[in-house]
DNA sequence: TGATTTGTTCGTAATTTTACGAATAAATTT
DNA sequence: AAATTTATTCGTAAAATTACGAACAAATCA
């Protein structure tokens, strides 16, 4: 019997999973964790990428909900999103914490 | 000063990600770490997939280093790669602990 | 031996991702 | 008002991802 659908569970796990799966947001999530200011500028050049690479990516956090922008003109104030944060390290620390290797054989 | 490199760490970060970024990776793994047998049969029971695309996914988790398979003619068995799901698991531990946001205004 | 079971690989198509420079927008400075 | 600063959006191109059915390979069963 095939299952129908994934968890929703499943599906917020692969989509905060997908937004850190590249080495540019997790620097940005890096930086971003261990700063109290954090305009766009000072992001952008932690990082060997183009600016509007950077803008993307930064986009694709915040649709990921891990982080948030706040205009504070002509610059840009991104941090860490706290609650989804939270969520987030709840589901993977959950997530990494379901394996029973230690209670078995396993392969090999 | 433009950042040259994303140290190590991110690297491997983002592929451990990367692997999990998928709502069936994730079902798989979640699968994998509960159980005891896990053939590619039973594992492709779980999802709503073809053949074809579920051995796609346990080809990208295993090239990760997520999972290892084993042929056990005319089968394959597949489970967690204890190793290397130990390191994901301090890597994410030590991403989502660093975050300051409890010690600070944050935006807004 | 021939048929079946099991899973991977091939070929392909549609979509998404990643990256860049140029253009643009919004506010400040001169 | 004009020039500057700051960051996003646009347009585009190359590569990767996701998915499927069909073909294939390898071992077992009849």
């Amino acid at each position: 019997m095939k299952k129908q659908e994934y968890t929703e569970k499943q599906i917020r796990m692969a989509r905060y999973a997908k937004a850190l799966g590249n080495p540019a947001r997790v620097a940005i999530i890096d930086f971003l964790a261990r700063q109290e200011t954090c305009f766009f500028g000072e992001i952008h050049e932690q990082l060997p990428i183009a600016k509007a690479t950077a803008s993307q990516h930064l986009s694709e956090l915040k649709e990921a909900g891990l982080i948030q922008g706040e205009i504070m003109p002509p610059k840009v104030k991104y941090c860490i999103n706290k609650e989804n944060w939270m969520e987030a390290k709840a589901l993977f620390g959950e997530f990494f914490g379901q394996c029973v290797c230690k209670n078995r054989q396993c392969c090999g």
